[in-house]
DNA sequence: CTGCGGCCTCCCGCTACGTGAGGGTCAATC
DNA sequence: GATTGACCCTCACGTAGCGGGAGGCCGCAG
């Protein structure tokens, strides 16, 4: 029993070749062969391929992908929970395009001339380079910058998504306190604080509670990050900030 | 004046190796270059990467790109326009992938499981495979199928973007005389009816007036084709019917 | 026993870049 | 005016994720 290759490959619209592939790599390997070699794909073989595919299109790469559905203790429903979440995101970021279309029709029609920062908007979503600019106009030449500088310098990839996935659950974790009714004050808000600082001293520069407070202001005062923040939620930006100062007041 | 590689490339968070590649292949050749060989962008040359890479985001080869961007009479707002509509069926689609995905959290916590066409349903949108197997159970051995069969074989991937696209385009203009109150008897409902025999003519086989009927009268009655109707527009898919009915009585 | 579709395993090709190597350029600085 | 360091140039080879064909075995229909 269990499904050929071509009639796997036919209910998933993808190609033999595809699947070929994905033996070859370890990603999803048949659970049977028949006697004269065919590859033979079970139930939960599908269901693999299934996420596979999900994972795929929302941008994976396939080894990115092995790593997700091997981790241990990840069960499917887990699975289908991210899925989700991460559909809402590209389904949010595209809609942020459409806007921006729109506005770069308005624009046009206007006469407006857009700057170069305002036609990328878009793009790049997280970008760490503009950071980086920005920072440098900040900070530049100070202590905690030369120190981002050549730490970061050395960063793949890989790192660079833990880092950004990192920041994610910060923010995720500012998110729901705040949405919760957790006061800023409080000790769960002044904990996700101090992840967040341990979070920039682990992979950028030494955050002093000085520069964490700062960095705080700097949340609700400069319309780039607020808006970080404020797109999460409405006020996000302002209890950040509050969690911040309390946090510091509290290991002062 | 004008920007050089590594400034653009941050504007637009690519690298510059990208728009070496870019200029390589003649997609986006920067406009001027210094007396020492240095790439200078200038504003329209921006304009031109953000066209690039919307398009890019949405799938298309670069190739594609050159292509679609070089098209005489191809004015920036034009570009616009299809680009909202691209982004538009983009965010429906992955829209209907989170649906599914919440479709199979029920089933899983139901206990209900998928069969293999359920699971895959997602994907493949239009997915020419699962038209052939189906095809094979209702028409195996007729004179249509094999026909189909030969000439789909020899149909490059180019080949099958134009037959979705016409296919596409008939469903649009279905809609439209659909959702603008054009009587399905009508001339103008009768005239898209025409141009669906004749597309199914060109690409797949030769399409009688009799055979239409069939497919008008299938597309009511097979839920899997009826939703490709009914998803676009309550009662589409008998008002195709009845267009394709009323076409073959013109014509007969 | 002879097709004929489907499956197998190489294996080379393609796209869209990544990633150095090796070497000029340019503005600031010593 | 020489050095330094960020930035630029052109090769040129490497990689991911398959596409597609060659050459050959499997299995059933006629």
């Amino acid at each position: 029993m269990g499904y050929s290759v071509g009639q796997v490959a036919r209910f998933a619209g993808i190609t033999v070749r595809t699947l070929h592939h994905y033996d070859e790599i370890g990603l999803l390997r048949p659970s049977e062969r028949s006697a004269a070699g065919y590859r033979r794909y079970s139930e939960p073989d599908l269901d693999r391929l299934q996420q596979v595919l999900f994972y795929r299109e929302l941008g994976f790469s396939l080894e990115e992908i092995a790593v997700i559905l091997d981790e241990p203790g990840s069960d499917p429903v887990t699975h289908l929970r991210r899925q989700h979440e991460l559909l809402r995101r590209r389904i949010g970021r595209l809609e942020a395009m459409a806007a921006a279309v729109k506005h770069a029709m308005e624009a046009r029609k206007m006469g407006i001339p857009l700057t170069p920062e305002e036609r990328f908007e878009v793009f790049g979503d997280f970008d760490p380079a503009q950071f980086a600019e920005e920072a440098e106009e900040r900070w530049g030449g100070t202590d905690a910058f030369e120190q981002t500088r050549r730490r970061t310098a050395r960063y793949t990839r890989d790192d660079w998504r833990a880092i950004t996935a990192e920041a994610g659950e910060v923010l995720q974790a500012f998110a729901a306190a705040f949405a919760e009714g957790a006061p800023a004050d409080g000790e769960r808000a002044m904990d996700v604080a101090e992840r967040h600082r341990a979070h920039i001293t682990r992979w950028f520069y030494d955050c002093t509670y000085e520069i964490h407070k700062g960095l705080g202001e700097m949340y609700v005062d400069d319309p780039r990050f607020a808006a970080n923040y404020e797109r999460v939620a409405e006020g996000l930006s302002h209890y950040v900030r509050e969690a911040i100062h309390a946090n510091a007041a509290r290991h002062a």
